[in-house]
DNA sequence: TGCCAGGCCCTCTTTAGGGCCTT
């Protein structure tokens, strides 16, 4: 199919809080893969699928221009001093171009992907680049993995009592290995463990990738 | 101190309320 997404960007935010505390970002991974290595994935001897082997990776940190709050500062690494003493620029024209170069050198069309980047990632990577006047192309497309989950389980009759943290990040990572995830929180780390993830239902999530995705220009900043 | 977002899902439900998931 002509529109069928070539390279799935998979990509998580650190951030000074959650939603309602109107968050800046601290910390933007994006690390892109073409949908061959997704469909055709190496397998290591225990049967695990291995990551791809081509990977671009984009991962900067950030100067947030606000105070992180004490939970965001604990469980991401980060604070404002470390970020100013290491002279993190802001989220700036700068930052756009390099991700807008970045999305630019992937087959097209792009598709992002987030856990919950429908409510998060999304929606303040929004208010970011509205902030700057600016955006990303509204070609792209956009894919969250913690619905696709829910509505996989669903399909497949999955009746296990779904308790907190089911559905997180490292709860589907898991079920899927049977045990924790490295790096969580770091930025590059989640979105290593996003892909691997994403791997343990490839498939499946690819066979529907049109009716789980939204297009970038139909999404809401997260504030104003 | 607890609340503050929000669409979706679950249940002690459907004339509703609360928890999840993200930092």
């Amino acid at each position: 199919m002509a529109n069928s997404v070539k390279t799935f960007v998979f990509m998580d935010l650190e951030a000074t809080g959650i939603n309602y505390q109107h968050p800046k970002i601290t910390e933007i991974c994006m690390v892109a893969c073409h949908v061959s290595s997704l469909e055709n994935p190496d397998f290591d001897e225990s049967g695990k699928p291995k990551l791809p082997r081509v990977l671009d990776k984009l991962c900067l940190c950030v100067d947030p221009t606000k105070p992180l709050n004490e939970e965001a500062a604990h469980i991401t690494g980060l604070n404002n001093k470390m970020l100013e003493d290491n002279e993190k620029q802001e989220f700036n024209s700068h930052l756009i171009s390099l991700i807008n170069e970045f999305l630019n050198r992937q087959a097209q069309p792009v598709c992002l992907v987030a856990h919950n980047g429908f409510f998060y990632d999304f929606p303040l990577l929004k208010t970011e680049l509205e902030q700057q006047q600016d955006d990303i192309s509204s070609l792209l497309t956009c894919l969250d993995t913690l619905p696709v989950f829910k509505q996989l389980d669903k399909e497949n009759d999955d009746d296990h009592k779904k308790g907190k943290g089911y559905y997180s990040l490292s709860g589907l990572y898991r079920r899927a290995y049977g045990k924790d995830p490295i790096d969580s929180h770091y930025a590059e780390g989640d979105v290593l463990t996003l892909i691997m993830v994403f791997l343990s239902k490839a498939n499946e999530i690819l066979d529907h990738v049109s009716t789980y995705s939204k297009k970038w220009g139909d999404i809401h900043p997260m504030y104003s």
